[in-house]
DNA sequence: CGTTTTTGCCTTTTT
DNA sequence: GGCAAAAACG
């Protein structure tokens, strides 16, 4: 088991005793460390499966380490395996009583959230148009990340966020929370803390128990995660975190590098190993990626190298717009296919979603299999999330968030009015919704069509209670679709969409096949969030964000977008100053070290945002790359728009785009891919307007713009004025 | 109360 | 240019 090895690897999986922090690169096999080190301790018999805990990030890697850990002991093991929050929500249901919750509590997801904010904004008056909802949202989150509940939350600036609300809305949000025996994703870590901190029996248990705890990504883990695994560690003490401080990407969702550095303070006698060799990418892909995040100041530093000898340079294209910039990847694609290289080893890393449309609408002209990543889950869409409250309502009557999803859904004529005395009767009685409008309806206060609807909604809800432990989840749905009139609702509708959502309810009816009971099922939907046709046999090229690319690999990888602003990211930028271009930086890193053999980053000049055209620069990383490593393809951009018979729609509107300087731009580009331009000559540029040239290196050149400063532009985007 | 029209926001990344 | 929420209308 240990045979294939490399010492660094070896010395990881065998330090069984105290904590041990591994800084692993990417690609230098942290998986199968992991993988390896549980599978000793299992057979050295050091503990037993239920004695281990293993944390991930995201379900996929969840997944993935289960199954390479049956592979390698013979059988599936019963570990403590899984996400930080699914792992959070077990603890929890165990003990919810102790936090105030009954063990059947919901999780809720972002809609319902805001859901509930709103609610909160409108009862006190506050503002929402001026302090919109997701603020607040996003200040709570952030302070749950931090492990802070509303009476942890200190004076000073933090409270006076979003005009100075942020923390009576948190208590407000919590009690609500509670209220309607609900947590949010942020409960499940915090909750933990809560009841560990509260009640150290319970803390006991579970850090006696757990004699070894690994944890991956751990750059990605947020204080809250960190203290929680401080508190779990502190008995055995027996903690081994891997990850690496350049592919920290999470630090806008709380994350913190930090907790690398404080690994080491806090675990003082930790046991550190770095691991430097490169089993995933060619020398020049390496090279490329380990001088782009050389820029970045802070870092543990490692030294990333390969015994790979062989291997073709990155190849950089330049493109006129997001069009010529699919067509180009596409083009490359149907060349690789031709060499022989399949589908499934293909991948496009996109900075931010609404890019992925280019390469779609492209795919779907050439017959390209593609599939996206990501993109719009299965379980967010309208008709599923309708379907699942009412599951949600039959399971707990006292869920008012579902209940005010779907009570007009089939349409029952409700309407602001008769919700606001439903709420009203609620709020006086101290009822659900539920209970309210039962006991309206049984004082006679509904009259007419009104009464009528109500009565058989409630009636229904009630009868379907009943049934659900007589019948199969599946047999349930269905039923509940049929009598509700929810189904009838779409199938009557005309409109295109209205049969796919008629589809998407029967894979529900048929997913829940693999559920035991409504209770799993519910927790399925609310914790695994990842889209439903993952399977990886058929031969398709991925489409995904970059985010979403963390942990995996591919032979070919299409890097397109890296112009400044779009990648790195404007926001980003903006937001976080220097933290956020480093983070942008992190970003690339990640992206370049996924590829396995062949890497092309591209650019486009002008892309359309929001329906407005929009000409950049290169991104500034891909000037971070060497020459030596890199090669420019030719062609492109200087010819493509009008040669390669674009819309003629769409070149008209790029010109005007670019408001009466675009004349020179759109047809003036008669260089070659080697550019003669001088020192001292006049020139203009799309976004920049007039300058002079200070100064030329290679494609590079500097030059003193008359508007925008002193700047550092590719020859190719420049014309001579 | 429900339907149609208009506005406004969006596109950073997600458990 | 697309989608959801608000506003206006019947």
């Amino acid at each position: 088991m240990l045979a294939g090895l490399n010492d660094a690897q070896r010395m990881a999986v065998e330090a069984t005793q105290g904590p041990v922090l591994v800084l692993a690169g990417a690609g230098t096999g942290k998986t199968r460390v992991l993988t390896t080190r549980i599978a000793h301790i299992l057979m050295n018999k050091l503990a037993w499966p239920g004695e281990i805990l293993a944390v991930t990030f995201t379900n996929k890697a969840a997944r993935e380490m289960a199954e390479r850990v049956a592979l390698l002991t013979g059988a599936s093991q019963s570990l403590w395996q899984g996400t930080f929050h699914s792992i959070g929500a077990r603890i929890i249901r165990r003990h919810a009583e102790k936090l105030g919750l009954t063990s059947s509590f919901t999780i809720l997801d972002e809609d319902d959230q805001l859901r509930l904010i709103k609610a909160i904004l409108i009862e006190q008056n506050i503002d929402g148009k001026s302090l919109p909802p997701k603020l607040f949202l996003s200040v709570i989150q952030r302070w749950k990340d931090q492990g802070l509940t509303p009476d942890k939350v200190t004076g000073g600036q933090d409270t006076q966020q979003v005009g100075g609300h942020a923390l009576g809305v948190y208590r407000l949000y919590q009690a609500r929370l509670k209220a309607v025996n609900a947590t949010d994703f942020g409960d499940l870590i915090l909750h933990m803390l809560t009841l560990f901190t509260q009640f150290p029996e319970v803390l006991e248990e579970f850090a006696k128990r757990f004699k070894y705890i690994l944890v991956d990504e751990y750059q990605d883990t947020n204080v809250a995660q960190y203290l929680w695994l401080r508190l779990l560690a502190s008995y055995h003490q027996n903690i081994c975190c891997v990850g690496d401080d350049d592919q920290s990407i999470y630090s806008w969702r709380g994350a913190e590098v930090g907790n690398i550095l404080r690994f080491e303070r806090d675990f003082p006698d930790a046991t550190v190993v770095k691991l430097e060799c490169n089993y995933r990418s060619t020398p020049h892909i390496l090279a490329a990626a380990s001088s782009v995040i050389a820029n970045n100041r802070g870092r543990l530093g490692k030294t990333l190298w390969t015994q790979v000898k062989e291997g073709e340079k990155l190849q950089l294209k330049s493109l006129w717009d997001e069009t010529e910039e699919a067509r180009f990847v596409g083009e490359e694609i149907e060349q690789l296919q031709r060499k022989g290289v399949s589908l499934k080893d293909i991948a496009i890393l996109v900075r931010a979603g609404f890019q992925t449309r280019a390469f779609e609408e492209r795919f779907l002209t050439l017959g390209v299999a593609y599939r996206v990543i990501g993109g719009l889950r299965f379980y967010e869409r309208a008709e599923i999330r309708d379907a699942v409250a009412y599951l949600r309502l039959i399971a707990s009557p006292q869920d008012d968030l579902a209940f005010e999803r779907i009570i007009n859904s089939p349409k029952r004529g409700i309407g602001q009015a008769t919700m606001q005395q439903m709420h009203t009767s609620a709020r006086s009685l101290n009822f659900s919704l539920y209970g309210a409008t039962q006991h309206l309806l049984a004082g006679g206060e509904f009259k007419g069509k009104l009464g009528g609807a109500l009565g058989k909604f409630i009636g229904d809800l009630g009868r379907w209670r009943e049934k659900r432990d007589a019948l199969n989840l599946a047999e349930l749905t269905e039923l509940m679709l049929e009598e509700s009139g929810y189904r009838a609702m779409w199938q009557q509708e005309k409109t295109p969409e209205a049969a796919g959502r008629v589809e998407n309810l029967k894979e529900l009816v048929r997913a829940m096949g693999e559920f035991e009971n409504l209770a799993a099922f519910l927790e399925h939907v609310s914790l695994v969030t990842e889209a439903a046709n993952n399977d990886n046999n058929t031969d398709m090229v991925s489409l995904m964000t970059l985010h979403a690319a963390k942990g995996l690999e591919f032979d070919v990888v299409f890097l397109p977008g890296w112009e400044e602003g779009l990648f790195p990211h404007q926001r980003a930028v903006d937001e976080s100053g220097m933290k956020g271009l480093e983070e942008e930086r992190r970003l690339a890193y990640v992206g370049m070290t996924r590829a396995r053999k062949r890497l092309f980053i591209s650019h486009a000049a002008n892309r359309r945002i929001y329906n407005q055209w929009q000409s950049s620069i290169p991104s500034r990383f891909i000037g971070e790359i060497p020459e030596e490593h890199m090669e420019k393809l030719g062609g492109g951009m200087h010819s493509a728009p009008r040669q390669a018979g674009r819309n003629w729609k769409d070149e008209v509107a790029a010109i005007m785009a670019s408001a009466g300087a675009s004349a020179k731009t759109a047809t003036a580009a008669p260089r070659g891919s080697k550019n003669n331009f001088s020192k001292g000559q006049r020139i203009f540029h799309q976004k920049f307007g007039y300058g002079r040239i200070q100064a030329i290196s290679g494609d590079h050149i500097d030059i003193d713009f008359e508007k925008a400063g002193q700047k550092k532009v590719l020859a190719d985007f420049i014309a001579l004025a």
